[in-house]
DNA sequence: CAGTGGGTAGACTGGCTAGTCTACTTTGCC
DNA sequence: GGCAAAGTAGACTAGCCAGTCTACCCACTG
């Protein structure tokens, strides 16, 4: 075993794997010897798989940002798509990695002004064009009232994590998952926006 | 004039004048010299004045926080109200300055716990609290369903400021205060939260 | 006029950082 | 065995930063 080209790909994760962790605890502002470190590995080792610093932290944030995606499944009723989706959104968003992910973007949004557009398109922007899309057909065939779908999907994706993401960036409390409002917050959403007739 | 009472005024003034501005565009990380650099003053009249950078920071923030409230007035109808909240919350909230304290808070909140509680009870929780009551309020009168004022109080900030300021936090947008976004907001809000008589 | 309180400029310490370079070791292949 | 590719440890450069200290300056006060 470890041979050269195991040992290569090991030190390459290795790197990739400690960055993650360590700019997620951290932020950007973290040592390349930290991260050399927690790969266990030689700072040259990095600069050998890496131009620098930079474009490991990308790196590791493009990889990131597929994490937090979220999808929908609108095999059921309305209510319960929206309750999966709901959850899995919340899940992602208030968990620690989705909240550091939030945290160093936003923070190194100026530094970084093309990733951070990035970020935005791939991550947030794709999830809210899928709801809406959703959304959409939803209200198609009736099952929402007629409104602008992009802006039904705005409001709902606010709801679900706004103010419980800032209590997280903050660290102010760490049982941020409550599926209750999740369900409160889906109840509410389809007050908004349901057609009138079948509420109960 | 500039007797030295008025210069010792002048100096610590122009000091916090200067870290409000310097800390709001580039952040904690900015130097000790740029700050004084920027007042206009020698790097130990800082020294004169405030113990050291973490503290004067610790002042700005406070200072910052106030800046940001939003209060009601509750003399006309509901939504008249919440429009007037609305606006005033996100023409607060999306300002520069309003994003520039979000970001700083939640990139710094790990290196200042105690000032990011204090960031979060006198800002937005404060915010929320005076909404809070003010819908409270208007449940018990009637112009409003009855339901927890809290939740909704958290649904309406949410939806009132959560993606645009998004945008604002990673610059990808200028233009974040549209008004006509403001009404569409608290229409979907009342929708959410009528009575279900005096919807038009 | 002499002293004092505050401001100023700039040297200096000590520490941390990104990135380069050198000399050495290990591993696998021919 | 000999060579090449990759890794390693660590010295080194160059720069930035917070905070201290010294020596000087100026205005007000007694």
């Amino acid at each position: 075993m470890s041979t050269v080209a195991e040992t290569q790909v090991d030190a390459r994760q290795r790197l990739l794997d400690a960055a993650c962790e360590v700019f997620r605890d951290e932020g950007y502002r973290v040592s390349i010897d930290r991260i050399a470190q927690r790969a266990q590995v030689a700072r040259q080792t990095l600069y050998n798989h890496f131009p620098g610093k930079e474009a490991l932290f990308a790196e590791v944030v493009r990889h990131a940002i597929q994490s937090i995606l979220v999808t929908l499944d609108g095999d059921t009723d309305v209510r319960t798509t929206l309750l999966a989706f709901g959850n899995a959104y919340r899940e992602k968003l208030l968990s620690p990695e989705g909240l550091a992910l939030f945290r160093t973007m936003t923070a190194e949004a100026p530094r970084f002004p093309e990733l951070a557009r990035q970020f935005f398109r791939q991550g947030p922007l794709t999830t809210r064009k899928r709801l809406a899309a959703y959304l959409a057909s939803a209200m198609e065939r009736g099952a929402l009232r007629r409104d602008d779908p992009e802006f039904a999907a705005e409001m709902f994706t606010a709801m679900l994590a706004d103010t419980d993401r800032l209590r997280g960036l903050l660290n102010l409390q760490t049982d941020l998952l409550k599926p209750a409002k999740t369900a409160q917050t889906v109840e509410c959403f389809l007050r908004a926006f349901s057609t009138g007739k079948d509420m109960q």
